[in-house]
DNA sequence: CGTAACTGAGCGAGCGCTCGGTCATTTTAA
DNA sequence: TTAAAATGACCGAGCGCTCGCTCAGTTACG
């Protein structure tokens, strides 16, 4: 967790880097706590300051604003999936049905960071548009990732022809059906072990790819 | 829009019952666009007012608070999908191929509606547990639909023979897939027409019925 | 001693919500 | 018939408070 490799666009006034880097890890790891607990508005930056172990004013030195904090947090929550998602396609390459694994491997990413995916779908429309922006470029290049995972096994014949359009679409479909474990899970974890939610989704996956041209 | 049947547990100060259901629908009009423009946070209650026609006393006349207003947004916006999906799956009834028909029709809801279902997915969050478990119970009612549907066909023997789970869990993938085009609009409306996403996901999502157990 | 890091009292804009009051309309009663 | 009384929808100044953020001062350190 807490990968902050893209971080240097958010201006402080501390001069030595590492002690940024430092800070900013020990508020983004208090901050996220606290907006999964009760969300970022009702989360005062007094209480991030607190939990952080420092006062209100350092706080500021680090930040310029309370939608700083969040940006930071949307961003470590990326980097550490996206770490997990590259992680398990390369853990997967070598096996035998490389799509049910990487699909297993994302699923239990998800399930693992359930909380922090969920923030993210709840906060993003709190952010600034220039930090939206980022996020939303972060989503899509974790999508990418799946993207690139189904082109690969397309092109090696073990599915049926797919345009790139219908990859694409393929791509976005089970990251969202991924998230949606955690957006559901009100619903599905009182129905589904996480076994099962994979175990059944997965097949349906494999299905959407099985056969074409129904009209 | 606004059917608002579900309203009377809503407290009021006036006594006439439909000078209440009355100004209640103008002031959720009024509501709802400045939550999808600032969200509900950044909306004061005095623009709700103001936006509706009438004075920030009157307004709370007509709610206890804030989150009301809120909840009433919500109530409404499902009431107008369920009413589109309701009306569209007795319309599909009679077709040639019922579930790509209610798919098609389904997906047509959420085109329309885009922005209201961007604004539960963003803001049940926001509301008191009490009401937001309301919303949860209409977003289930809602998929309760498809599984009607589904298990229907399935029945009828127009699709191979799927235990009730899988057939649930079918149900929240289509609706999830419909709310897709709305809370990634952002990408995919740069990329694909809606009749392009209906006609794609129709044919993955009939892929996901065609056949059974890989492993 | 100078600089970098940290502190927290304090500021003031802005918020949700209240409440004493006005006024048009309806009800009462002489 | 009509004046008095009651009603209820509507109003908006203002209360009490919160919260993001600042800055003058203090401490730590090389």
């Amino acid at each position: 967790m807490y990968g902050l490799h893209r971080i240097k666009d958010i201006p402080t006034q501390v001069k030595n880097p590492e002690l940024v880097e430092r800070r900013r890890r020990q508020i983004a790891e208090a901050a996220v706590k606290l907006f999964m607990a009760q969300g970022f508005h009702k989360t005062t930056t007094r209480q991030i300051a607190q939990a952080a172990g420092f006062s209100i004013g350092s706080l500021y030195e680090y930040f310029t604003s309370k939608e700083d904090i969040l940006y930071l947090v949307c961003d470590s929550i990326h980097a550490e999936v996206e770490r997990g998602l590259t992680e398990a396609m390369s853990r997967a390459a070598g096996g035998r049905n490389i799509l049910a694994e990487v699909i297993r491997e994302f699923f239990m990413v998800c399930h693992r960071m359930s909380d922090f995916i969920l923030l993210i779908y709840q906060e993003t429309h709190s952010l600034p548009s220039q930090w939206r922006k980022k996020v939303l470029e972060n989503e899509l290049r974790i999508t990418g990732l799946l993207v690139e995972t189904l082109a690969r096994i397309a092109s090696s014949g073990e599915l049926p022809y797919l345009d790139e359009r219908s990859i694409e679409l393929a791509a976005h479909n089970i990251s969202v059906l991924g998230h949606m474990w955690t957006f559901r899970r009100w619903y599905l974890a009182r129905h589904y072990r996480i076994e099962d939610y994979v175990k059944l989704q997965t097949e349906f996956i494999i299905g959407m790819f099985a056969q074409g041209r129904n009209d």
